[in-house]
DNA sequence: AATTTATGTCAGCCATATTGACGTATCTTG
DNA sequence: CAAGATACGTCAATATGGCTGACATAAATT
């Protein structure tokens, strides 16, 4: 139990070590670190959802609803990438339970417009500072020109076509702010 | 449709943009760059295996078998944080269709040694090389001392605490060549 | 007046996760 | 050797969160 070998003896222990850098080709090392990083910065707003009954969908919308506030439930479907009924089930939770409310669109009647509520804005500053911590620590020993290239290259991950509204501002943003 | 506002005129418009990256404190920007950045990440293998009936779970078991060869199942649990059952079906499907193979363990025979076959390596190549394509269209505007520090901040998003076997490999890996 | 759009909702299906219980082979230990 | 622990597999029941398809309503557009 206390020895590193994935297999258990000499044996077999040659063949079961990690496959080797030895591919200038493929990137296993960053495929495998996104699995990791992302795994646990997901992790920990999931613990501290259970208890108020929510999953991570409702800490998607609330999210999305917090920074940008007016959004319609259009364009977050466009985002999320989930159908209507399948939103409808979480933003039905948390309009009920006050995360979330809505206003009638004042050009276009028939929009609902999307705003967090106050204890819906606590809740995301919660699950935020969460993350923020884990983000800052992982950012610690290196200065802002790193945090820049961290987010360059998360900008880059992304896909360009076809980006739906949020995706568009970030990239406005980010255009601009990428020599920042 | 042609505009970006996310109400839709301007009366809306005000309190329809970015919440503004006023706020020192929390990493909005890099919370959601992750999200996105993990969302189209994924999309590419999840579009690909549907092709063989098979999910994102699959390619998980698929990626570490290969990764780790001669990995043990219960070794697998701890990396995935699934449970057997749910990892039985999976597993069970991908033995049955020749993507992995069992060995018996020589010193301890209970254990069923998984390694990926031929099929099963064409299978995580084609799958990483999409991944590995998106990867290096990221960092392909930053030297390879961009490349470390993304590594860099990868595996520090990743929590040290109660490290399964895998995870001990890939910071064993991660110490030797922080600086390389 | 007819059509399209934005939203909501009903009904049912499927994939994937869960817990709990149990069975079997095998290793370890008293 | 007998007893217990371990590695793995599997059965049953359940929950969550996606999905499709169909349909309804209100409001905008043509």
């Amino acid at each position: 139990m206390a020895d590193i070998n994935f297999a258990n003896a000499p044996s077999d222990a040659a063949e079961a070590r990690p496959a080797a850098p030895r591919e200038g080709d493929l990137r296993w090392d960053i495929i495998e670190l996104l699995f990791f990083a992302y795994r646990d910065f997901v992790a920990d707003p999931d613990h501290e959802l259970e208890a108020f009954g929510f999953g991570r969908a409702h800490h998607r919308v609330m999210h999305f609803v917090h920074r940008y506030p007016g959004l319609k439930v259009a364009d977050l479907l466009d985002v999320l990438r989930i159908t209507k009924q399948s939103l409808g089930r979480v933003l039905k939770q948390l309009l009920d339970e006050g995360y979330i409310l809505q206003k009638t669109g004042n050009n276009d009647r028939r929009q609902r417009l999307l705003y967090a509520t106050p204890k819906g804005e606590a809740l995301v500053a919660k699950l935020a500072g969460l993350q923020t911590k884990r983000i800052n620590q992982a950012l610690a020993d290196m200065g802002p020109a790193g945090a820049e290239t961290v987010k360059h290259f998360l900008r880059a991950m992304i896909d360009r076509d076809d980006p739906d509204k949020v995706l568009e501002a970030i990239f406005a943003a980010g255009t601009a702010s990428t020599k920042e």
